[in-house]
RNA sequence: GGAGGGGUGGGUGAGUGGUUAAAGCCACCAGACUGUAAAUCUGGCGCCCUGACGGGCUUCGCAGGUUCGAAUCCUGCCCCCUCCA
């Protein structure tokens, strides 16, 4: 028997959220914490040297990306992600059951597994529970994650209860196809949580994910068009019904506001695109919400976006000057702001952590969440409610 | 001086009698993006009224004219470009 590839040790709780420390073969990395994406081995135009001065200590990549290209074998030949990459420390790979999700018509789902047509090139590419492990073992990721079926959470009940059956079937034979692989020895296997956003559903997902002993469990199938409230409600009854003693990672979450609430439920592991590739876009976080960098009211704003702010960007530049790449696209632009924005994630995941460690979490978040207007889009939502409601009364 | 071509909304550029407030692209304004097919996508973009639906007004160098109706046809004028001398 091989001893656990990776430990867990929880050092504080406030409330249902949670402090402690994940050990991987790769060094250890402090939770609650969010991982850059990394999807084709490259946080899109950092350095790993700057994404890791910004704070991070695991970075997420994606194994069905690396198989199409450069190859899973090219990885493993190269001596592994970590050597291939330049990056160090803990490293987790999605197995590509997203992509089930996000590639839409490229793709065709069996009880065998999932038929991709390659984004790159068109090709035919057949993957199984058992391939999608076998991938991730080449490729080396300290954590590697179970084959699953990811779909619309609010769909059809009957298609979101057949994606839940099929990705617990496939959890027995990616649990199976890892245990009986050397490769146990030196990665963790995380389980996922599927069900939408149907309370019985969840329930029985999370029943019998984690009736296997994987070595952390992941609530998937959020954040992909359910509501923020139901997002909400399923990963707070998920997390009631997981091992206490096991890293819990709310896949693909999220935002400011998300990350905050999900802590508070006693999430432990988060990774997003959000502020990578909103960023590139020219949305920013600040603390009073996010905002669009290329908007005519920056266009004279000679001081950094946020000078509270201890980031690269805007300890040297200003938000017109910032603004003005992004206009005249250039390419420092995404870059600077993808700086910022990962810089914002990194440093509220240690204000979190402290705030933890203090026992005033609950306070940080109502504070957070008082100050934190989301988008442009949901202030005026909610200044319309107000308007309504005060009008309607 | 001769021959020919052309002047369209911020730019470029379609449109040659009605279905045109006028394509497309750019610029500009605004929004979105949650296990990355994304440095992408969406909306707006003459003026006025409306929360919206919608309605009103004024536009295609200038001035006249033909016509039920003109950016489109005719006349005059003003500019610009190409070639020849």
């Amino acid at each position: 028997m091989n001893s656990a590839p990776i430990s867990f040790q929880l050092t504080a709780v406030d409330g249902a959220a949670r402090l402690g420390q994940i050990t991987t073969p790769h060094g250890s990395a402090q939770t609650p914490m969010f991982m850059p994406v990394a999807t084709q081995a490259t946080v899109k135009g950092l350095t790993f040297d700057e994404v890791r001065s910004l704070g991070a200590e695991t970075v997420l990549s994606n194994a069905y990306h690396l198989y199409l290209r450069p190859g899973a074998r090219r990885v493993d030949d190269a001596g592994g992600l970590h050597k291939f990459m330049g990056w160090d420390g803990p490293i987790l790979t999605d197995s590509g059951g997203y992509q089930a999700f996000s590639m839409g018509s490229l793709r065709r789902i069996t009880d065998e597994g999932i038929a991709f047509r390659s984004h790159i090139d068109g090709s035919q590419h057949f993957f199984t529970p058992r391939s999608a492990i076998e991938n991730q073992h080449e490729i080396g990721a300290d954590i590697i994650m179970c084959f699953d079926q990811c779909v619309f959470s609010a769909g059809e009940s009957s298609a979101v209860r057949e994606a839940m059956e099929r990705t617990h079937r496939w959890a027995q034979v990616c649990f199976d196809a890892h245990a009986s692989s050397p490769n146990a020895g030196r990665q963790a296997l995380f389980g996922i949580v599927q069900g939408g956003t149907m309370p019985a559903l969840r329930a029985e997902s999370a029943d019998f994910i984690t009736g296997i002993p994987f070595d952390g469990y992941a609530i998937g199938g959020l954040a992909v068009g359910e509501t923020k409230a139901e997002m909400h409600d399923m990963t707070q009854q998920v997390c009631t019904a997981l091992p206490h003693d096991k890293p819990r990672y709310l896949m693909g979450v999220g935002s400011p506001e998300d990350l905050v609430n999900s802590v508070a439920l006693g999430v432990d592991m988060f990774d997003c695109v959000l502020p990578t590739r909103v960023a590139r876009n020219g949305a920013l976080f600040t603390p009073t919400g996010r905002i669009n960098i290329g908007n005519r009211r920056y266009a004279e704003v000679d001081d950094p976006l946020d000078p509270a702010c201890d980031c690269y960007t805007c300890g040297n530049y200003s938000a017109a000057y910032l603004r003005h790449l992004f206009k005249a696209r250039e390419m420092l632009g995404p870059r600077l702001a993808s700086m910022h924005n990962l810089r914002f994630i990194l440093r509220l995941m240690a204000d979190i952590r402290e705030s933890i460690a203090a026992a005033r979490f609950t306070k940080f978040r109502a504070d957070f969440l008082a100050a934190y207007q989301p988008t442009d889009e949901t202030r005026r939502q909610t200044q319309k409610h107000r308007w309504v409601a005060e009008r309607g009364a």
